[in-house]
DNA sequence: GTAGAATCTGACGTTGATGTCAGGTTCAAC
DNA sequence: GTTGAACCTGACATCAACGTCAGATTCTAC
């Protein structure tokens, strides 16, 4: 057995992995997370919760709402098993999508670097101009 | 005068720019759009406000928050008399805030592409084998 | 001047991920 | 067995960018 059982509870994944209680709570209740329970009903998860979680947070940060992970999750687990023309759909969409905002941030952070330019320019200009008072 | 004064009102802007009349009516109330008035208070908008909503728009789906937009839009008007250290700094905080969220949808982009790689070659083997039956 | 389309203001509804609080139970250590 | 920390469920709160609806007013064309 490579079962090492390290059990950890929710207060500790919660601290490795920088994702509230309450959000730990809710991703199991939509599905995204699993855990077994202590007889008193205690959360106990395994070390792989710990990638899973930063999983769920990267997909998350990406835009993905928790109803697309759901959906998306089955194919990451069973490779191949679980892909529908529905989920094949959904990923590609969701591509697209990514794509779409990807240009968008790339094209503001432009916009961005142009005004900080500016901004840090004329910040010296009044700073400068305040040294030399 | 360049002033061709050829002024819309808020069905065309909308139309024109794919922002629906309820979000231009909000981007007004944020302060990041504006119009003049006909007598009867109806909206009136120049050539110029065709731009600034399709901005708005890059930016919203670029993730900035209208007041984050509210704060930077002056910089982007006068270009350098409106800038303080404060504003220096929303510009480079959201600067960092996009560039992890870059960071996010290329690593999930790439998870995509394995998935659907492996779910393309899964569909096609399944329909391969429902034709040779 | 009248009809019908467009617009106005104001208010309440929605959605999704999470915060927060209440009241009760369980766990770990002593 | 007692205590204090951690945990449980359930419920309501939040926030932002809208959608939507109501009731009134304005514009445009005839």
């Amino acid at each position: 057995m490579t079962e090492k059982d390290t059990l950890m509870r929710i207060g500790e994944l919660s601290a490795r992995t920088g994702a509230s209680v309450r959000s730990l709570r809710y991703y199991e209740q939509q599905g995204l997370l699993t855990s077994t329970r202590t007889t008193g009903a205690h959360r106990l998860y395994t070390e792989a919760a710990v990638d899973r979680v930063h999983l769920l947070r990267l997909l998350y940060e990406a835009g993905l709402s928790s109803d697309t992970i759901a959906t998306l999750l089955p194919c990451v687990d069973a490779p191949a098993e679980k892909v529908t023309v529905d989920t094949l759909d959904v990923m590609q969409r969701e591509r697209e999508r990514i794509n779409t905002q990807i240009a968008a941030m790339l094209t503001t952070r432009d916009h961005l670097d142009v005004l900080i330019e500016a901004a840090t320019g004329h910040l010296d200009r009044q700073r400068d101009a305040a040294l030399t008072t």
